[in-house]
DNA sequence: ATGAAAGCGCTAACAG
DNA sequence: CTGTTAGCGCTTTCAT
């Protein structure tokens, strides 16, 4: 007939919601918001919903939308954290009382929680080798926030890299929390007398600051400065010549952090780090 | 104490869930993902939750939504249609069970519904009158998908103040369903002989796929050719010149559309449609 | 004023 | 195997 069952009394009664709920710092942002598609599209297949909280890079924001997801009784988490992050213990309660908790991205940095993050290191380590067979001896190198586990793991990686090697190399590194923060380093950095033959750029965010401070030099890109990013394509994608990047895909990392998920609700599985493997996609910007 | 209500048993006992359903043709996309940024942000200012779909353009997905916040028993729905979009008496059982829907951006044809719209004729109709201004005589003109409304209504705007004029302009009006087809029609028409003036693009889109067609070849923005977008700002902003282009801001529109659901939660209000108005921002492309 | 009780619509357990 | 019933945790009503 035209019965539909009442879904409020099937949760109360079954104790189940069949909403995960998803935690993203901001949603709008290009590797955020594949995340979500992903994730989305198989929560569906498998007969739940999303619902999505904002957190604003603010760590008060983060621990509201935590107990909202308590409150509204969700059968699982994915959350990537804020820099600053002081949750802890709203995550131990999640995984006392047994409901999954997924970190993707920005996780803890202990080992106690199932995590699934793109290979850090390896895209830096890739990231740094490059640099090095393209012999570029005066580089800038851009990172994001150094309170953030991913900044850190990252910037270890490639100046480990650097360490190791012989040759002389300048490595100029600098902490940009912003896309325009990004351009302003590079527009001071460019317009001294010894420029430096190279930019790295460890999000698309500082990509595109990096960029628009190009864009307004008379510099061309690889023959003045070459550039090398981490970035999912789209935005090394957009500039002419398009620029070299090792991939991060939010899409396939949400695939990995869903899958993870629903194994979780079958059978409590011990805790687990994935990792996906990080690619090198040839532009022309190097 | 420690005590937490069970939002189950309140739901059941309440008939409400604090929780909006809101669907999109896809997340993953410069314009919604700052919609539902705009949303959730308000959304959880007045204490409700925001459960995401996608209909990856396809109807019968949308359907299939619909149904899902319907059997979820959400207090009322957002939705952007897909192309071919059938669901009409699904939006009807809505209202008659007196959960609120508010259209946006893609929003039925009739006027029986609450919408929120960007000023599309008015976007299209600056358009037109920028490329008049600067006495382009040639030109090719980027639409989307011809079944959409916003399609068509940009479309029609936009050739109205052309058949006005009296100045002989050449108008090559194409539908691309993607950045690569929109890229393909630019790589043609910039390789025969007599060259276009001027591209403009209803879309991010269609621009960027545009702007590969354009940065693939020799030509120089705006010597040899002008470019003109409707858009957010976001990817103009990537390009050297800057695209000039006419603004369609989804953060805004997000705010303006959980502003009328909740008004419609208060107290019923007779069906209304709002309009965003657009604003010209001058680039370097024109 | 405070407290008891009915019942929202379903599922799971149990009896016939 | 089918049919009845208790009860999930809350809100609202009604009686004290």
């Amino acid at each position: 007939m035209e019965y539909e069952p009442n879904a409020y009394a099937v949760n109360l009664r079954t104790n189940k919601s069949k909403v995960f709920g998803l935690i993203v710092p901001a949603i709008s942002n290009l590797f955020y918001d594949s995340f979500i598609a992903a994730v989305e599209e198989d929560a569906r297949k498998n007969g739940y919903s999303l619902i999505i909280l904002q957190s604003a890079d603010d760590p008060l924001q983060e621990s509201e939308n935590l107990k909202i997801c308590k409150l509204s009784r969700v059968d699982g988490v994915f959350i990537s954290l804020v820099p600053d992050s002081h949750s802890d213990q709203l995550y131990t309660k999640f995984q006392e009382s047994g409901i999954p908790v997924i970190f993707f991205d920005k996780v803890p940095g202990n080992k106690l929680f199932d995590t699934v993050c793109m290979a850090d290191e390896e895209a830096a380590t890739i990231a740094a080798n490059t640099i090095i067979k393209y012999k570029k001896k005066k580089v800038i190198a851009l990172f994001g926030n150094p309170e953030l586990s991913i900044t850190k793991k990252r910037r270890d990686a490639f100046l480990k890299v650097f360490r190791k090697e012989k040759a002389a190399i300048q490595i100029d590194l600098h902490y940009c929390l912003s896309s325009s923060a990004a351009q302003k380093v590079v527009t001071e950095a460019i317009s001294k007398k010894s420029k430096p033959e190279h930019i790295f750029c460890m999000s698309d965010e500082l990509l595109i600051g990096a960029m628009k401070s190009i864009n307004q030099s008379a510099l061309s890109i690889p023959g003045d400065i070459s550039v090398l990013a981490i970035s999912n394509g789209f935005i090394p994608g957009l500039f002419k010549p398009e620029i070299t990047y090792i991939e991060t895909n939010g899409y396939e990392l949400g695939k990995l952090a869903i899958k993870r998920m629903l194994e979780n609700m079958e059978n409590k599985t011990p805790v687990k780090s994935i990792i996906l493997p990080a690619r090198y996609v040839q532009g022309g910007s190097l």
